[in-house]
DNA sequence: GCCCAACGACTGCTTGAGCAAATATAACCG
DNA sequence: CGGTTATATTTGCTCAAGCAGTCGTTGGGC
């Protein structure tokens, strides 16, 4: 911190550049770099398997939400609220899905305004097909790199941060009031 | 192209729907979870702060990519390999962000098929007015929620599975080659 | 020196995603 | 009942990103 004001103003290229360089050295960074280097090795990795069987990874997570539901099917809205897409991007990935063959869109009875994206048979012997390899890659990227108490305490760690910076975030359209306004997450939604 | 045609399963809708219902219990989907909405959840807090200073977060990695190398500038093909970007994705946003005036082309004096993106006056002062408000970020979503040593161990455990998933591959094309593993925050780099 | 393969940057095209507007329906309220 | 407001989905537009192809440059083999 010592020199890099010495000469106040026409070096200021070099003024900068010190103190940014320094600042990359904080340990803050390198924590952030690590978490989003992980998430993206692992990201590549599972793209790669899910496009062997046809999937993307958005693709894969919608088919993945709804055959966790009920009747194999979520509204639109509710997909979208589940996934980090808009709800236009819902119904586009829905389009594709269904001209696919692995969703379906079925009219909700209650509210004409709704409509439901099922899954197809199709559609959950895809996932079917997909799941275990997945799994098994996760285990040999990800849990299997670690030993249990490693893990526990990485997960441990992971969902501090998970329930502090919450999810809800992701969508689009958003209450996300910038700043601090979220220091007290109505973390009660993700999920 | 009928790859995942498989036959290796007996049909039967309902025989499917309680395999999957069972597998999203599976301990390892929670760890990609959570992984995936912590990085979720901070990029959403990240990106929310970044566009106050005018920036994406692409953008604000490629500026820091820049700023951290020795005479703030970097060959386009070099800063591409450094982001999780392309070739063509690099040129375009450098096409960007030099409109705005963060940054310049300057050509190699060595090799004139080479260009070198370089980091204005103005951008390096966009960087420091952003920088403070970022590690501040950091620190209330990320590292400020975790005592010291359950950080150490979030930090050990991604740094193991960062190291195994390695992030060469976030790259566009699935180059895996073991080139360039070091995307990585190999601090010593230079200073 | 000449040729040809490799390389670096850029451009045409396509795709996927979000926002905002449009449309249709529901709910509410007087 | 009629009118206003809110909600669910879709559509038009824009934009960022990747791939594949192009063009100029380089360097090696001869």
């Amino acid at each position: 911190m010592s020199k890099y004001n010495r000469n106040n103003i026409p070096r200021v290229k070099y003024c900068y550049d010190e103190r940014v360089t320094n600042v990359f050295d904080d340990p803050r960074i390198t924590a952030v770099g690590l978490l989003f280097e992980a998430h993206a090795g692992l990201s590549a990795r599972f793209d790669a398997q899910l496009e062997e069987h046809g999937l993307s990874a958005v693709e894969f997570e919608v088919i993945t939400r709804l055959a966790r539901s009920p009747g194999n099917q979520l509204r639109m809205t509710d997909l979208a609220a589940q996934t980090s897409l808009s709800t236009s991007g819902v119904t586009r990935v829905v389009d594709r899905m269904e001209r696919d063959g692995l969703l379906m869109r079925r009219a909700c009875p209650n509210d004409r305004r709704s409509s439901y994206a099922v899954v197809t048979a199709a559609g959950l012997q895809r996932l079917n097909e997909t799941l275990p390899g997945h799994l098994q890659m996760i285990e040999q990227w990800f849990t299997g790199q670690l030993d249990p108490e490693a893990l526990t305490a990485l997960l441990d760690g992971l969902r501090r941060v998970r329930d502090a910076a919450h999810p809800c975030a992701t969508a689009g359209s958003d209450d996300v009031d910038p700043e601090q306004a979220a220091t007290a997450d109505n973390a009660a939604r993700q999920h």
